[in-house]
DNA sequence: CTGAAAGCGCTAACAT
DNA sequence: ATGTTAGCGCTTTCAG
């Protein structure tokens, strides 16, 4: 326990040899006789030497590192968008660095903030809620991709899941199950979630059902999700379906539903958006619409390295949902 | 869109003065001319300059940042603790950087050598999996703290839940209730997973009950919970009671008894290990031992500042469980 | 194959 | 109050 880190010069003298043999061996380099090679090699296991990043940075002008920013690290959505940006990163061989925002904007700023004067190689801002204009900032000095949610500006990359048609498929999911008071939850600020609650009005007054729409806020968390429902359960109209603008959001529908001694799917249907890993298992099954996190991700880091390789252009991705049928959504009786 | 960051340099020049005058600045430094400091500001915002993390730890010898590594990005008690990990540690005016072990050992090191390649200044470990020897070669070198897993080595500082006791007062509560075939589902590997199974044992031969002890393994992951709950409810003596090595366990073996048919606590009672956030809310209500999290994030941010101020003896905490009861265990019957 | 030297962006003495 | 300089740990020419 101490503080003391080697260096590369401690190593080479520990190994008798010079400062740029010792780099040479670090990067394995070829042009390396085998017993100096072995002799660094053991001195630096002896001392834990380990290069420094810092250093390494300062001369080489990169460092390898992705920094992944998430809006919230406890819903699970972005858990998941986050399993396979490793992957497809670590593919590449950068290692990535992960940033909350804490479900806070500013505290979101901080992470970005972070990383930038970490000088990350690129940026990855999953569900970002912070000003287009502090994202349109960052850009200028780092590749920027906006995941899972869509760039405002057309400078920045970006890969969302058609919002809108998500949120079509979930009200018309619940309108041919015969539901006409169908409430929605939606996400505030939150990423996606004006175009939810867009296609959500959308498709009620395309159905003619207009007049049975409203709305209440979740905040895209558990919590929200509880203080919405029991909101729109105390009304006069109360609803028999409710669509929540994320799965977070419609765990806390089913917990106020169970609290007021409602059976679900029966006496209420709860359908939510993101397919979550959390939501097709615990005991929630919950019906859901898929915004393929991890396709997302994966196109997210792909276009990274483009642009890591120079591209200039500026691209966008929209991926398709998909309706995922599970057990908290039946026929209106 | 670019690459080229601005250093101290730009700024100098575009607003006419010397580099130390900039870095005196940019550090808030009180003797330095209202007129020349407005000077920098702007000549800083308009270039969107930040200061190089890098440079200025590498004079600085600190970077000021904290790295925490957790066990697995989805089991949100890490996210629980990461959330009070952060907010401890920006009271103290350090930032936190995230990595995740994915729930794989291997590259929950390589999350650990990207972090002590950055020099980050402390390591906050939780539920961490690899072995003893790679946390105690990373502690050579930079301080380390374990959270929510009990050293092993008398050089950590860690702080921990009396796992032992969590397990014991989960089993006796569930005998409390008059079931006599409890079965545990452990965690293998996972963090305090052996001490909670031998708490199991031994609370279970206190009480007469050592041939009714099985275990099958969870993994600590949901789908370890399900599958260990399929094997217990397909022997012979089907337990009426299960206590999971931890919630997520547990949230698997929720869904299982569902997809059985079996009611939830009457024809099986479950209780869990963490009290996450998750435990609380959504359609689960589970029962189960709360460890504390965000107690046990507090202490480990105190014990790396402690090291970071110069204590050199090593430190543990231990933190007592508490039961918390809710709707998933009942009467045996 | 090996070593010396310059320099990345910054801070911290030290001068002025 | 402001400018100058050395040097943090590393890589990268460039000479031996």
């Amino acid at each position: 326990m101490s503080n003391e880190h080697p260096t590369i010069h401690d190593v080479a003298k520990l190994a008798g040899v010079s400062k740029s043999l010792v780099s040479l061996v670090m990067r394995g380099a070829p042009q390396v006789s085998d017993a100096r090679r072995a002799a660094v090699k053991k001195a630096a296991a002896e001392l834990g030497y380990r290069p420094n990043a810092a250093a390494k940075h300062l001369v080489q002008g990169r460092t390898f590192v992705i920094g992944v920013v998430v809006a919230d690290l406890h819903n699970p959505f972005y858990a998941d968008m986050v399993d396979s940006i490793e992957q497809a990163a670590t593919r590449a061989d950068y290692r990535i660095l992960i940033g909350s925002g804490f479900q806070s904007p500013d505290r979101e700023a901080v992470a970005v903030d972070t990383f930038l004067q970490l000088r990350v190689d690129g940026l990855i801002l999953t569900g970002s809620t912070i000003p287009a204009s502090d994202i349109e900032k960052a850009a200028e000095t780092v590749p920027v991709v906006l995941a899972s949610r869509s760039s405002t500006s057309d400078a920045i990359d970006s890969v969302v899941v058609d919002d809108p048609a998500g949120a079509i498929m979930a009200v018309e999911h619940l309108i041919q199950l015969g539901h006409r008071r169908i409430a929605h939850i939606h996400g505030g600020e939150g990423s996606g979630a004006l175009a939810r609650r867009e296609g959500y009005e959308r498709a009620m007054a395309a159905a003619g059902l207009g007049k049975h729409v409203i709305s209440e806020p979740g905040r895209h968390i558990e919590q929200g999700g509880m203080d919405a429902t029991r909101l729109l359960l105390a009304g006069r109209h109360r609803p028999t379906a409710i669509f929540a603008s994320n799965d977070l959001a419609a765990f806390g529908a089913l917990s106020v539903a169970k609290d007021h001694g409602l059976k679900v799917p029966e006496d209420l249907s709860v359908i939510g958006f993101d397919n979550t890993s959390m939501s097709r298992i615990a005991a929630i099954d919950l019906t859901t619409i898929d915004q393929r996190g991890s396709d997302q991700a994966a196109a997210a880091v792909s276009l990274l390295l483009e642009r890591l390789e120079g591209r200039t252009e500026t691209r966008r991705i929209v991926v398709e949902p998909n309706l995922v049928r599970r057990s908290t959504t039946a026929m209106a009786r």
